[in-house]
DNA sequence: TGCGATTGATAAAACCTTTTAACAGCACGA
DNA sequence: TCGTGCTGTTAAAAGGTTTTATCAATCGCA
């Protein structure tokens, strides 16, 4: 028999069915305020009865909070995007907060309108994503009156943001290769424009010392296959390892590897970086590759925005988040060698 | 100097400001009632320099519309869902709509939870999307007070719902092989028990007559391969052509088709299905195939529940939205023969 | 001049909830 | 008997907007 009319139940419903006043079953429901346990109860039964939710624009309306976030991002695909957002709306969502997903297309005109619709809709927060990292963002969000975080993307000097640990991560692929007894490793990349990438080379780099060679392109399949071609055509030592700035390069590399004759794991090990598992659980043999720990990205910045929003303080400056070593098949590993 | 404030203007700071009533101010800005066109630009010239923007939180509770509407999804990758959800809210936007973002993850508390949340959030509509079409919606959406769009999905009998035409799609692959000369075509697709399978190898059985041959797997690039080697293995005629249910299988198809030393387009023809450019751009040679537009799903699942918070009529049942063929080079189109 | 019609503006109600301040009733101690 | 303090309840205000009904002023016309 619950809510059968026609029209949403108030709190007027629920004062008139349990006999008491509106001020007095706003209290009773939410605890605050002085109630006689026996009337308390007696509100409360009744609201469930009659199938009573309260109205969060009423609600929003007088406390100034919304309970809802908007999110911002140019990743048309949502190769990054869609995962966080999971993450970052299934934190809230346990929290009564809801997420506003725009997407601006990388259009300055769509973003702003975007932005204000979100102003007007008094959310409590923004979290901003880019898939690029050095791109500005479309829109002007340092002056706003309500807490901005940012992911995949940098903010002023002073906001709060959310990257992965590339630097761990590469580190991460290096080492793998190294404990495998893999001493000649090469590292292919994206583009050298590309924050990721440079600290992710630097980081190999480092790992490896001397004998390192990155080679910077494209974020793409052809890049790998490409550069895999150009280093085994010329001469020299040829590495025993390549580790790869993407899923998508990794694939590239693997292909040509195969085109070359060259057995995998074998004569090569290969790693990724991404951990998409569409590309990575594809490859022949399935890929070795570093998890960049998406939702977990999401829940951080979930939480972050949420603490903003209250008022309670949060580290300003960029958090790392680790990435997760994904061992598969591409580079042997004595544990699932098959 | 405009809104230097701390605290956002509202409709009483503009009726101040410009000397007037609140329902004038009202008045002037939203056109309604009777305003002496002098006083109108004031007021709005005013609100202009104050930066005056209406509360959407006041504004819904009153007309009880709030213009946001929901979107519930159980995809977690978003290959299809943020194509699509970007699609709705592109053409919201313009409108003043906004879309909420409810990841479920198959899970039915999750999915109460939020649209629990929505219903609160008096959202004027929902727009549901599943990746699988068969599995049913893991809430009750059929008694709804506010309309419900269901998008590859299928909703009750007398529900607005948008698929992508499976049949024409097929037909344009299948023709499109033919046009080129070929007529020994294959069909590798994903498992049986997806309804978009069975359509399209219904399409492509009536197509292509007899001798046709409809081999149904998995949606992966594994089966593609396997697929191609089952049939390369056995003795009796090959086929010159081979249409594939996904973008992904159609990879493996060429990855086995290469393995065999099968010239492609020469010796077999290839057409994909789902345009997912990251797939089909990096296939050698790049692949032809079906876009099904998912972006224009959007845009018509919109318009569709936007015309039904209005209250507008709109023809129930499933429309079918064309799909389009994307020409590449792995059907040797004269077209684009290099 | 007087009267109905028209114009332009406004006060007040409504939307639904939470919170503040006030009130009535009662027990207790002085 | 009179304050004092406590308990449970409620009226009223507030939040920002739109809409309805009302009002004052002006205009046209007899």
């Amino acid at each position: 028999m619950k809510n059968t009319g026609d029209r949403r139940r108030t709190i007027y419903d629920v004062a008139k069915a349990a006999g008491v006043s509106i001020s007095t079953a706003s209290n009773a429901l939410n605890g605050t305020g002085r109630t006689n346990a026996e009337t308390r109860e007696r509100v409360r039964r009744v609201a469930e009865e009659i199938g009573f939710r309260p109205n969060a624009l009423a609600r929003g309306l007088l406390s100034k909070r919304s309970h809802a976030i908007g999110m911002l991002t140019n990743d048309t695909y949502g190769r990054l995007t869609l995962p966080m957002a999971a993450g970052v709306s299934e934190v809230l969502v346990d929290h009564g907060v809801s997420v506003f997903l725009c997407a601006t297309n990388n259009d300055p005109r769509l973003a702003q309108l975007h932005l204000e619709a979100l102003l007007d809709r008094q959310v409590d927060g923004i979290i901003f994503t880019a898939t690029r990292l050095d791109l500005e963002p479309p829109v002007q969000l340092s002056r706003l009156p309500i807490p901005v975080v940012y992911v995949f993307a940098e903010g002023p000097a002073d906001s709060v943001t959310f990257f992965p640990d590339d630097e761990q991560g590469a580190r991460l692929a290096v080492d793998h290769l190294k404990e495998l007894g893999r001493s000649r490793i090469l590292h292919i990349t994206g583009p050298r424009d590309y924050l990721a990438a440079r600290i992710r080379a630097q980081s190999y780099h480092d790992a490896c010392g001397d004998g390192a060679e990155a080679m910077f392109g494209e974020w793409s399949e052809e890049w790998g296959h490409e550069a895999v071609q150009t280093v085994f055509a010329r001469p020299g030592p040829k590495p025993d390892a390549i580790f790869c700035g993407s899923d998508e390069i990794a694939r590239g590399v693997i292909d040509a590897l195969r085109d070359l004759n060259v057995e995998i794991p074998t004569d090569v090990a290969v790693v990724g970086f991404d951990n998409w598992e569409v590309v990575a659980r594809q490859t022949r043999p399935p890929l070795t590759t570093i998890d960049m720990e998406l939702k977990e990205l999401g829940h951080r910045a979930g939480l972050a925005i949420l603490s903003l929003s209250k008022g309670e303080p949060v580290p300003a400056g960029i958090t790392r988040l680790p990435c997760r070593l994904v061992v598969r098949q591409s580079c042997g590993s004595p544990l699932q060698s098959d």
